[in-house]
RNA sequence: AGGACCAUAGCUCAGUUGGUUAGAGCGCCACGUUGACAUCGUGGAGGUCGGCGGUUCAAAUCCGCCUGGUCCUACCA
């Protein structure tokens, strides 16, 4: 073996091995466990939240697969309707100067699906460098045949049932990117508006209550204003109660528009007055449909005014008798430019009453960056209500469960305020919406033209062409645990992994796709999707700032296994920037986090450290100094191996089952492995996965190296030690560890892997050529191996060891100077622990003697310690450093009476006496005895060396 | 504005049903090249558990208020 450890020479090379001999599919045997990887984008890369979630869904398939269970991780990608469209389009106006337009649909279809081919790879070969052990041919991609088969089936049948329809609605509308987008597509950002309070003339001769001719509304849009359909006062205020039913004569535009009664009106707010434009405004929406208002459109598909208004009645049909005029001179003009004309005319018709300065949020489309617009268009909604009940029971009834917890109210939250969910996109790349037009515009959904033809008896003489729109991605991906699986059809698979065991996810998209992912497999399956769903925090940079390209502040997962020089980053981080103004900041960043780049840790190491982050927080601030460590913790692992190897390779180690006897040293070590196991069971179990790599680091790390392997060395290195004591020791160092890397497998495959080739044989685990750990047996604990005499002997003797090193640091003895130690007072037992502990007592404290005093009286001057009520002596009659050991020994003094003196008031509160437990109580005393007795001893031995 | 969550050592974080001498890793200080490992070893320093109040015999832990932070929803007249 290598003096260090050196993930890169092992890990590909292992990854290769598993995967060519299919180890990643399930055995077929044993209970079906299954987990569907939330579906990265296809033409994105690993970024560090998936690089966690990867990690945590690994462990769990690693470990459920060793446990025997028929393990199925299925994996694939998703087609993210706008990100990929978008991404391609930039890219062809790039390299041919030309829109998706120029090309048209099939033939920017064709660029985007080649770009999947030549792309898609990437995000699958990052998921093989972190060692995720997915069924790699059941790899699946949303805009695959059969997948597309289950989306349309899914929403023929919805539409039959009329959960699907079709409406004239408002929508998140991007005028950039100019389709309809989600409100996981929406940003909302604060920012420095203003706010305008404009006079609204009222007609007829009308005056308000104190005698204006006018009321004052306000808005931060004032180019909604030629939408207006009314102005909305409060049914309780007084102020405008003779104004109800009145009429107000919009300025510029001239339309006469009512004053409507109605709650959404604020008389706290302004003027107490509103007004009301049902087409360009979701509150308003509801007020007109109070109402009866009718919808007045005045924005083209990029948000620039209309030369003559839109309108519609609820049903969004179509009013072909109102009067559709606006004002010319706003027509064709961007809002914001139409928003400043529209200002300085009320200005200066006298008008505008005020501009006042406000803080206000606004929406972004998080893909464009472009401000976001309410806008009435035509789309597909699914009626959710009566598929959000069961979705709400299947969580309240425990069917599925949120780990942790307290997620669940938050899904509570969101399913109980659902509003219908707009399921078309304006987009080319997608899922097409399966309905046909004929030439009347009348509608036909189903499966196919030739079925819309067959169902509705339609000659091949009608003319009918298919639905420009796509569906949402979330559409799909929310029948991703069935869709997967072959549904419509009754697969095997579907039958064996269905439902999942196990969603592992970030909870930012619970609302946007897990209560869909819930609400849509219950309705198509019958089944919950999942039963329980991990939920995890967002990955921030150490500072605790999300990570973002336009932060430059992203880590890429494989930079931390590999490295990666500061130059390289710098242009990673800096290169084809969308705002290059901040390059400057963003280098000088990197240059201070980073000045020498970054070291290679390999992919177990960095698992690890996502492992031991993976706390209920919501937050996870990934952290380099943790990765550093535990990159060192698989070098500790790896020398470790290195001893193991080099005393049980061509030695005797039992492995036949010969004759071994066990020094305290491996009972107590095979004790604690039960320990550790059983510790590390229950984490898992528990999603604690920090508690499950802090248990297998601290036993390694505390116990098998710092103090088994120190303990084998007196008994292999002794020429007077017994065949069966030496082999005892070695089986018992094999052993432990080939159990050591059984539990670290699921967390660090590759050096668990590479290490347990060479061991398993010297432990008698070994399956022959071509055995792989991944299907060992995961470590049950042993109750039986449980030896709590061993683990106090251990503790007494590490006592007497930590006393002499002390004693040493504290008198400034050298390290390796040898000593003559005496022991003393105790318990009648400590006289036997010395005698059977005299060699391992000898190596590691490096003593020349150890002797036991039976009259502590006969006690030369010595530095001390004490073990219990044993004290541990080290002569010192030349060497002493009084005023040192005085010091030490008052510090002692002072802890103890601190201890003493927190006890004796407890013991002195009657009420405490009378109403804590009776072992609390006694619990109290034993360790007022202690301390009370420690600190006589200490006293004792202040009062000699002082008399000195 | 409403709601949720969080606040423990210099940093990143654990801390079960209230009873622990409040822990870990990293960092820091001192010492150390014995044959697994300097990606190491040995010893040590460092915390009034955000603040105030309450419940209790007993509070890091339960409750209330305050401060600070994060997020969601809403407002965006």
């Amino acid at each position: 073996m290598e003096k260090t450890y050196q993930p890169e020479q092992i890990e590909t090379r292992w990854y290769e091995r598993w995967e060519a001999d299919n180890r990643f599919a399930p055995t077929g045997r044993g209970k079906p466990f299954s987990i569907m990887i939330p579906p990265p984008n296809v033409t994105g890369s690993l970024h560090m939240g998936h690089a966690f979630q990867d990690t945590i869904m690994d462990t769990l398939t690693r470990w459920k697969r060793m446990q025997g269970n028929n393990t199925l991780w299925q994996v694939g990608t998703d087609h993210a309707g706008i990100a990929t469209q978008m991404l391609v389009e930039r890219k062809i106006a790039a390299e041919e100067g030309k829109t998706r337009h120029d090309l048209g649909r099939d033939a920017f279809i064709d660029k985007v699906w080649e770009w999947k081919e030549e792309s898609g790879g990437h995000i699958t070969r990052q998921l093989r460098r972190m060692g995720a052990s997915v069924d790699w041919s059941r790899e699946r991609f949303t805009m695959d045949e059969g997948f597309y088969k289950a989306v349309q089936e899914v929403f023929v049948r919805l539409h039959e049932e009329k959960l699907i329809y079709r409406g004239k609605r408002l929508v998140n509308w991007d005028p950039t990117l100019h389709t309809a987008i989600s409100d996981l597509e929406v940003e909302n950002r604060e920012q420095q508006g203003s706010f305008w309070h404009f006079r609204y003339p009222l007609a007829d001769g009308v005056k308000t209550a104190d005698g204006k001719d006018y009321v004052v509304v306000a808005t931060t849009r004032p180019e909604t204003l030629l939408g207006d359909t009314g102005v909305a006062v409060n049914p309780e205020d007084g102020r405008y109660a003779s104004l109800v039913g009145k009429f107000i004569e919009l300025p510029l535009v001239g339309r006469r528009i009512p004053i409507v009664a109605d709650e959404h009106a604020d008389m706290e707010k302004g003027s107490g007055c509103v007004k009301i434009t049902p087409a360009h405004d979701f509150n308003d929406y509801e007020v007109g449909k109070r109402h009866n208002h009718l919808l007045i459109n005045v924005f083209t598909k990029d948000a620039t005014i209309l030369e003559r208004a839109e309108i519609f009645d609820l049903k969004g049909q179509p009013q072909p008798d109102e009067d559709t005029t606006l004002p010319t001179k706003y027509a064709g003009l961007d809002r914001f430019e139409a928003r400043k004309q529209i200002v300085a005319d009320m200005d200066a018709l006298g008008l505008l009453e005020q501009e006042e300065s406000v803080n206000n949020t606004l929406p972004y489309g998080d893909r464009s960056g472009d401000v976001i617009e309410p806008l009435l268009t035509d789309q597909w909604f699914v009626a959710v209500e009566t598929l959000a009940k069961p979705a709400i029971e299947a969580v309240a009834n425990g069917s599925i469960q949120f780990v942790p917890r307290n997620y669940e109210n938050m899904y509570f939250a969101w399913m109980r305020d659902l509003q219908d969910w707009c399921i078309s996109r304006q987009l080319w790349w997608g899922h097409r919406i399966p309905a046909w037009y004929d030439v009347e515009g009348n509608v036909y959904v189903a499966r196919s033209e030739e079925e819309a033809r067959e169902n509705h008896g339609l000659g091949a003489d009608v003319a009918l062409t298919q639905d420009e729109d796509v569906l949402d991605t979330w559409f799909s991906s929310g029948l991703w645990t069935f869709g997967t699986l072959g549904w419509p059809e009754q697969t095997p698979e579907l039958e064996t992994f269905h439902p999942s065991s196990v969603l592992v996810t970030g909870f930012d998209i619970i609302f946007f796709w897990v209560a869909r992912m819930i609400m849509m497999t219950l309705k198509f399956t019958g089944e919950v999707p999942f039963k329980t769903v991990y939920v995890h925090g967002l990955v921030r940079d150490g500072q605790g700032q999300k990570m973002s390209k336009s932060k430059g502040n992203v880590l890429d997962p494989i930079d931390l296994i590999d490295g990666i020089s500061l130059e390289a980053l710098l242009e990673k981080r800096t290169g084809n920037m969308m705002q290059p103004q901040k390059a400057k900041a963003i280098a000088k960043a990197t240059r201070d986090e980073f000045k020498d780049g970054i070291e290679a840790h390999g992919t177990d190491a960095l698992r690890f450290t996502f492992l031991s982050q993976a706390t209920t927080g919501r937050d996870i601030k990934f952290d380099m100094n943790r990765l550093d460590g535990y990159r060192n913790f698989c070098n500790k692992l790896w020398n470790a191996s290195r001893y193991v190897l080099m005393n049980a390779e061509g030695e005797d180690c039992g492995t036949g089952g010969e004759e071994v006897e066990l020094s305290l040293a491996d009972r107590w070590i095979i004790s604690q492995l039960q320990k550790t196991e059983a510790q590390i069971t229950r984490a898992m179990d528990e999603y604690r996965f920090d508690h499950a790599s802090q248990a297998l680091y601290e036993f390694v790390w505390n116990e098998y190296c710092d103090w088994y392997l120190e303990l084998s060395k007196p008994v292999l290195w002794d020429v007077h030690a017994t065949l069966e004591a030496k082999r005892g020791t070695r089986r018992t160092l094999v052993r432990v560890l080939e159990a050591i890397l059984r539990l670290a497998h699921p967390m660090m495959p590759y050096i668990s892997e590479e290490i347990w080739q060479r061991v398993s044989p010297l432990a008698g685990t070994y399956m022959g050529e071509g055995a792989s750990i991944m299907h060992q047996a995961w470590p049950e604990a042993d109750e039986s191996k449980i030896d709590e005499q061993a683990t106090r002997d251990i503790e007494w003797l590490k006592g007497v060891i930590i006393a002499v090193r002390n004693i040493r640091a504290e008198m400034n003895i050298a390290p390796g100077k040898p000593l003559d130690v005496l022991l003393t007072k105790g318990q009648p037992e400590d006289a036997e622990r010395l005698e059977s502990n005299r060699r391992f007592l000898a190596k590691l404290a490096k003593l020349e003697s150890a002797t036991w005093l039976a009259n502590p009286d006969d006690a030369p001057l010595s530095a001390t310690q004490l073990v219990g009520d044993m004290e541990v002596l080290v002569p010192m009659a030349d060497l002493i450093d009084k005023d040192a050991e005085l010091a030490r020994l008052a510090k002692e003094i002072e802890k103890q009476d601190k201890l003493i003196g927190g006890i004796e008031k407890k013991l002195g509160n009657d009420g405490f006496i009378a109403k804590a437990p009776v072992a609390v109580v006694e619990k109290e005393r034993s360790k007022l005895a202690e301390f009370q007795a420690a600190k006589q001893l200490l006293e004792e031995q202040q009062a000699k060396i002082a008399a000195l």
